[in-house]
DNA sequence: CACGATTAAATCGCACGCAAAGAAATAGCG
DNA sequence: CGCTATTTCTTTGCGTGCGATTTAATCGTG
């Protein structure tokens, strides 16, 4: 595979094209969201919580005693990622995991006091990651909101303003 | 824990403070991630790769020859997650590995003449994907640019005013 | 009430992503 | 040259994500 300069030259004018690595959205919201985990995860150790652990907690301090199902449609996850990773939480002992008496198939996920106490510690965070982001807050809500709306079309929750329901 | 109005009430105050889950831009970039990674899934299927082994093919198409560590930093990946990843390619034929003669620690990854054809077949993937998104292109790319930065930021490469070289 | 369909979790298998430790080769320095 | 430090890749262990399957409970219909 010797790369003559003629090969080098097709090879780039097929680079620049629709498979370039550095013009794929999808590999910005990778690379993005790599980069946000490796930076949180020193933070979140310090509190014995992985990423999406995290998540899972901030769910449960808006809205406490929720099913597995319902945590799993807030974060979209579904509960084979769920139930190993809220078992861990409860060995953590910030959680219980309770079957619903009115509902056997259900089951809810309650804080426990140690759960609860965690956001406090948890309180800072936002806070943290902020500094380690050279946006402006106006800039940043922009940006949030256009991944929400590309994260409902890839879903297909389409919400019609533009796109033509199959 | 019976919900009394006033806890609720006390509850949202919290919920709108810096811990709402729905302003994490972190949030933002990991569930619009796994949604892409889920839109991708099918069509990936069909050619036999992985998101992240499509994500490696794009490189090695725009880069052929390059060691694990040249692949791990286009991709943010190391070799502790590449290495496994490029066994699996070069079981399926695409890629070959080879200990480079002139420095026996590097590992080469090439293309084999099914990892070079797998390319013409991977060519409408893009537009395919392009139809999943509501967004006009130029929005994409600033999405894309801004996520760039994001990523950038994150990752301590902070460019205040151009990349100062360290 | 019976019984098939649906729903909610759990389980299993596989592929990341990465920290930590190990192995092999090279670089650097006296 | 010799010896240590560094670089590169590999291996191991753990925690996700998720498809597929299983189990148990509930629902819907007759």
């Amino acid at each position: 595979m010797q790369n003559t300069a003629a090969d080098k030259i097709a090879r780039d004018r097929l680079a620049a094209g629709a498979l370039a690595l550095d013009r794929q959205l999808c590999f910005a919201v990778y690379s993005a969201g790599l980069a946000f985990s490796r930076r949180y995860k020193p933070i979140l150790n310090a509190l014995g919580l992985t990423y999406p652990q995290y998540l899972v907690m901030l769910v449960l301090w808006e809205e406490d005693g929720g099913s597995v199902k319902d945590i799993g449609e807030r974060l979209s996850l579904d509960s084979a990622t769920l139930t190993p990773l809220l078992k861990r939480l409860e060995e953590g002992g910030l959680v219980t995991r309770e079957r619903d008496p009115a509902d056997e198939r259900r089951v809810r996920i309650r804080l426990t006091e140690a759960g609860r106490a965690l956001r406090a510690r948890a309180e800072p965070v936002p806070a943290m990651m902020g500094c380690a982001i050279g946006l402006q807050s106006e800039a940043l809500e922009r940006l949030r909101a256009d991944l929400e709306h590309l994260r409902r079309s890839l879903s297909g929750e389409e919400e019609r303003g533009g796109d033509a329901p199959a």
